[in-house]
DNA sequence: GCGACAG
DNA sequence: ATCTTGTCGC
């Protein structure tokens, strides 16, 4: 029998554990996003999402896989781990990030493109959770909020594909303000890792269907979410 | 010093 | 994120 072969790099280094040493740990990581399209045709996307059980005791990471032309879900894998660091605004992938990659590595395949609830670029030091998993997974990545963590935007239209530029204290284009249907509170994307701020939009309507919230990021929100009791622990292929 | 603050 | 039922509006 041969040992199963982790697929993503461990995602914090020698991180002391520190609230400092991950601000600066984010700053080098930072350094390493890539905010060119680099990617080929998409087969495969996957949607990842985090709850909590147990009154925040256990992170609960979910991982839907989808065929990219049908949104139709092709897997799905759950990760449950006892959660180590509390939330602290700005360091969120330092809380969550260990369980989305146990969800991954426990996936039948590698998607060509992640979606994933939280900030791409849109973050105080340009390192939001989506971001962070581009850059140790290495695969392209885009980061869906639903709320701003930091920036400002001019007003957004009322109609479905409306979008404005979210900008930082500099000026400086971080993300878009997304209105992802007709008068529902936009949605805040930006890119993660080997995608573009003009792409990262685009790519999410791609797959917005009847929701707010675009199938991959819906769907595993659904499955990361408590409402969802038919959650397994093992991998489910369909 | 004060306000803001993804999930 | 989570605790929680019904209800108002498109």
């Amino acid at each position: 029998m041969s040992v199963p072969e982790p697929r993503y790099a461990s995602p914090f280094g020698d991180w002391d554990g520190s609230t400092a040493a991950a601000r600066e740990l984010q700053q080098v990581l930072a350094a390493q996003v890539r905010l060119e399209d680099d990617f080929g045709p998409l087969k495969l996307i996957a949607g990842v999402d985090v709850g909590f059980e147990e009154g925040g005791a256990i992170t609960r990471a979910a991982v839907v896989l989808l065929d990219a032309n049908t949104l139709e879900p092709v897997a799905q894998s759950l990760a449950r781990i006892p959660t180590s660091m509390p939330y602290v605004p700005g360091l969120l992938s330092f809380r969550e990030l260990p369980a989305v990659l146990q969800a991954l590595e426990a996936l039948p395949q590698v998607p060509d493109m992640i979606f994933s609830d939280g900030q791409g670029i849109a973050h105080p030091r340009r390192l939001g959770i989506a971001a962070h998993l581009g850059v140790v997974t290495g695969l392209p990545t885009i980061g869906v909020a639903k709320k701003i963590l930091t920036g400002r935007h001019e007003e957004l239209a009322l109609n479905r594909g409306a979008q404005v530029d979210l900008l930082d204290k500099s000026g400086d284009v971080i993300g878009t303000v997304l209105r992802s249907k007709d008068k529902v509170r936009p949605l805040i994307v930006s890119p993660g890792n080997r995608v573009s701020l003009a792409s990262a939009p685009r790519l999410v309507m791609d797959y917005v269907t009847r929701y707010r919230l675009p199938e991959p990021t819906r769907l595993a929100d659904r499955l990361a979410s408590r409402r969802d009791r038919q959650a397994t622990d093992q991998p489910q292929l369909f």
